[in-house]
DNA sequence: GTTTGTCAACTAACCGGTTGGAAGATAGTC
DNA sequence: GACTATCTTCCAACCGGTTAGTTGACAAAC
């Protein structure tokens, strides 16, 4: 057998990211994951420490993808919300690993990286605003809110939600067609 | 003691609530949910079957207050959004239930009830459409969605959201304006 | 006396976490 | 290149505590 302590961590972050985007925290369980990365409990325990602090690293990783991969343009505020609408949709597991991380008691710490990324476009848009590239009507904080709530429609949507949606692509530019109502282009 | 079958299991609705929105179905402890109830773990068999169907029959009592309490008014769907944004804020618990419920593998069963109100909802619309009082830009049923969906703004907030936010009434007050700009309101 | 509601105690299974040591890699020595 | 001491990576078996679900007997109501 082939020794790689680095390609074992990595199996392990992989296959914890599936079981707790399907079951989250409480229900994920740890045998589970280790089987899955063909690999043993204990090592769970050696390369992270811990249940709890291994869904944080998984959770520290996706942030950081997220963020590296979909920066703001507030230039195109509905092209950049259609953008998101789509990731979520091709990377359920990323609003399922938030949802789950934002749910589970015990948890309140929240990940620096996604507090100092908001905080920044959150910045950008109040820069826009006093620019006149983006209209005043809603505070900076509230139309950051607004958007990226916007792209996430889709994918919170209930299952009790009719068949009568279209599909993705015509989702994806209803999503962007609101934000653009938002901010006044025609 | 006294004996009552039926505030007994009232009781235990209540604190099934109480449990299961704070904890979800995985991490909900049938045992804490009893003592909470002032009662016995095996009550909650006897009167619901097991965790599952008291998660269901809790589930059904909210729909049905739901659906009962917050009819939606087509003449009005900004005030139907900020007054459905208020409920949320005011009993968390029923987003929190309801997102549970999603999330949670091995219940892909849809609740009729929430189905059917759901459809009368996207038929009401589609009226008001063809009578022109809404314009036809979005589909009935996407429409809905995310006149629903902004109404669970600052609900869903991710706690990495920063302390800018503005006071409860006025993060109302902006998804109401939000929808408003979707429908063509000055 | 029968039905109905209540509960403490039980159990079988499960789960997160630990341990001790086996098996592979590494580097120094001759 | 062979030998070996040492370190790293790996894992099967185990442990203590917890959990959902069961049972059987007791007590109140009618």
């Amino acid at each position: 057998m082939i020794r790689d302590a680095d390609a074992t961590r990595q199996r392990l972050l992989d296959a914890a990211l599936a079981e707790f985007a399907e079951h989250g925290i409480a229900g994920a369980r740890v045998d589970r994951i280790a089987a899955q990365a063909n690999s043993n409990k204990a090592q769970i325990y050696h390369y992270f420490g811990g249940k709890a602090q291994l869904f944080d690293a998984v959770y520290g990783s996706i942030v950081r993808r997220l963020v590296e991969s979909t920066p703001i343009d507030v230039h195109d505020l509905p092209g950049y919300a259609a953008k998101l609408a789509r990731m979520y949709d091709v990377h359920p597991e990323v609003m399922r690993l938030a949802v789950w991380h934002r749910l589970e008691p015990g948890e309140p710490e929240v990940n620096a990286l996604a507090v100092e990324a908001t905080g920044r476009k959150v910045d950008l848009i109040a820069q826009a605003q006093a620019d006149g590239l983006l209209p005043k009507r809603f505070p900076p904080a509230v139309l950051l809110g607004l958007v990226l709530h916007l792209a996430a429609t889709w994918t919170e949507a209930n299952p009790e939600f009719p068949g009568e949606l279209p599909d993705a692509e015509a989702r994806y530019e209803y999503v962007a067609e609101a934000v653009r109502r938002l901010i006044d282009l025609p």
